[in-house]
DNA sequence: CGCCGAGTTGAACTGAATCAAGAAACGTGG
DNA sequence: CCACGTTTCTTGATTCAGTTCAACTCGGCG
């Protein structure tokens, strides 16, 4: 669990107690690869950090789902739109391998926001650095051609190329496996 | 400023003197149609909340600039990433039209986040909000087509419509100009 | 060993980009 | 308030990146 302190410091300092306030309310809860940890349709009511493992979110298609984020060990997860708003989910997470969670419910974060004020100063870094990121991937979408954005994977989070089915890099990328196999093969 | 109170209060109810403090803090400026708000690489200073007039952000480019966002009066406008990392901006804000501005400056309104608890709330949920929007339209650019992101517009915010230049929103929807011209053409 | 999903490769097709030219709308100065 | 020049919008012809459909290969797992 000191991960998660180390994390959450990189945004704000926490006194020893309210890391005890925040911490007491984490509940642990194992995944095992390909399982849902949040189905379409549902509303998301955990806000969880990844202890080891990795996330992919998707909207299932027919054919080939839309794959539009992963997220790794030593960050936080969540669909966090629907975490927010209370309003059903409109995608899928799930497991890309056996996953270890921390989870706090909705209940107990808002709690934890009415209570104290560094609550409310994690929640607010938290909303900025997925905002920063949303911005990144805007850009990176309206500007950047699909080699582009497939070299830009290399320099910026190698990881996905190493440990993603291409399948759902190329949906991520935003073209299709045939696509994303033609790229490669004119890279190399 | 009772328009701005509001704006805020449909996030976090203020008491008075909450509002003393914030509202202490702003300036009023104008700025003239076309005129730049903020310039790419420069650092962004100041949260803005627009009284009147409407502002667009985009990245300059040779022939056509890229633009990827505007917003209207009753919001408020940053280069919010700029704003929060400190950093330069890569892309320039500007007047769309006559435009008046009640501005906090960065230093001030990070002596609010340390005054007040209520400061980190609003500041959480504003990160929230611009979350949410970024997501929506990461989804739209890589679920829809573009006639259908022209579609969105009509549904979802028609004030675009009528008063944004086409090639603005060609750019805002991730096409050229012609392109945009020959779906209108398609759709009546 | 055989099967199945993932990746590759080919061929035809398509939506949008690009280049180019003309028409319409806009604003600025006389 | 009109006239001119500039910008925006439209339309056409060509090109191109990526899709779709289809067949084949490869590697892992039951």
């Amino acid at each position: 669990m000191q991960q998660i302190r180390d994390n959450m410091e990189r945004m704000a300092k926490l006194s020893d107690e309210e890391w005890a306030i925040f911490s007491s309310k984490l509940i642990r809860r194992e995944f095992s690869k390909k399982m849902p940890l949040l189905k379409m349709g549902q509303t998301e009511n955990y806000l969880s950090f990844i202890e080891k493992g990795m996330v992919r979110y998707y909207i299932p298609k027919e054919d080939n789902d839309l794959t539009f984020a992963f997220v790794f060990d030593g960050e936080f997860t969540s669909a966090y739109d629907s975490f927010i708003t209370r309003l059903p989910a409109n995608y899928t997470v799930e497991a890309l391998a056996d996953t270890i969670l921390w989870q706090i419910s909705y209940a107990d974060l808002q709690d934890i926001y009415t209570e104290t004020k560094i609550g409310n100063t994690i929640g607010r870094y938290a909303g900025e650095g997925l905002f920063l990121k949303k911005s990144k991937r805007e850009l990176s979408l309206l500007n950047d051609s699909a080699e582009q954005r497939y070299r830009n994977l290399f320099t910026e989070r190698p990881e996905l190329i190493e440990k993603i089915p291409q399948k759902y890099l190329a949906s991520y990328i935003g073209i299709t496996p045939q696509a994303l196999s033609r790229i490669r093969k004119r890279i190399y």
